[in-house]
DNA sequence: TAGAGCATGTAATAGGTTACATGATTAG
DNA sequence: CTAATCATGTAACCTATTACATGCTCTA
């Protein structure tokens, strides 16, 4: 069973500065999004659990806006977990491509349809890839001086090889799908 | 909420013919376990519920082997559905990956754990990337009667592409992190 | 003074995997 | 005879999302 990584995410996070729920769930928004979305659902519950285990700590209460606000630190103990998690191999993870089902039964739709679903599929991926340029852009600018940068600009460049990878196999696919709507409609 | 997608890879399935739900979780895991899993906890459940809504209907029994066989095909009804889901688009799912989140946070790891996770990351990537190429010829052999052929290649040629660009992706991190790891044993 | 943002949290629900139970038959 | 395969199913569990509740404070 894949356990629980949104332990190891909040871990992580903490490792950086001391945060509340409301911030981790921030954070996740604006770092790591591209690839892990946290809810806060996750976040709360676990937070107590990780406080019970002593793998972080409350840190004293701060006001900063209209409300308290609850900063949790990471103990070291809990870096010794962040650290052995970070030595085990990467589970990969089956993932259901919703688009790949589609297409695999695609034969069933209307004509026009997989070309439709194609394209749109290309298009965000389009949008994906500029907005990484920018994100690079803005890291280096805002956060140069971080040691983690070069590790941030890693998972960045996964993005940007996957999008151009995934809009060049949208456009082979759209002539494919267009080749076979030909064919059907004047079978020589 | 993410609709349930197990119904509609079942009434895919059945389009290309009658199958029991022994049948069903062989044929996902031979011709679509690259990019989608199910097991039987999920078949089972969901057949009786396509059947309540009339959707697939129960044919008579087989006795292939050592069990009676209830094979399910899928009515007109079941056909509609499956058109009216294939003419939406694809939801695109942000995706949990792991890899990126152990190397977001890799500046806490032991020095080589990093490049130790990557290479083996590259390794799966990289014999994926064969069996791709087998399973092309394979297809094509085996299955090349079949209308649906053209869709299954598009499937498969995602699975390559994607599998090259992560091969590459890990070459290109993996010459980061040993120039990342040069540069703090002997910092000029 | 109304609404947006701050901040914490919970309950309901969905979607899915794993492990197990059951029992027949066939191949080695 | 024993193990593997055929075949159907269920219960327990895990992970996660969504929607809601609460109540404060600052701003327009």
């Amino acid at each position: 069973m894949a356990e629980n990584r949104t332990r190891y995410a909040i871990l992580g996070a903490l490792t950086l500065e001391p945060m509340s729920g409301y911030d981790l769930k921030r954070f996740a928004d604006e770092s790591v999004a591209h690839f892990w979305a946290e809810s806060y659902g996750q976040i709360y519950p676990i937070l107590k659990q990780l406080v019970a285990e002593k793998l972080i700590a409350p840190t004293t209460r701060k006001r900063t806006g209209p409300r308290d606000r609850v900063a949790y630190a990471i103990t070291d103990r809990g870096r010794e977990v962040l650290r052995g998690w970070l030595s085990e191999p990467a589970e990969h993870q089956i993932g259901r491509i919703e688009i790949l089902l589609k297409l695999f039964f695609a034969r069933n739709a209307a004509p026009g349809d997989a070309i439709r679903i194609v394209e749109a599929f290309r298009g965000d991926y389009l949008a994906k890839l500029g907005r990484y340029e920018g994100t690079e852009v803005r890291l280096r600018a805002e956060r140069g001086d971080r040691a983690d940068l070069p590790y941030w600009l890693m998972t960045l460049s996964y993005g940007r090889q996957i999008s151009s990878a995934l809009v060049a196999w949208a456009d082979e696919t759209i002539a494919a799908l267009r080749r076979l709507a030909r064919e059907s409609n004047s079978p020589s």
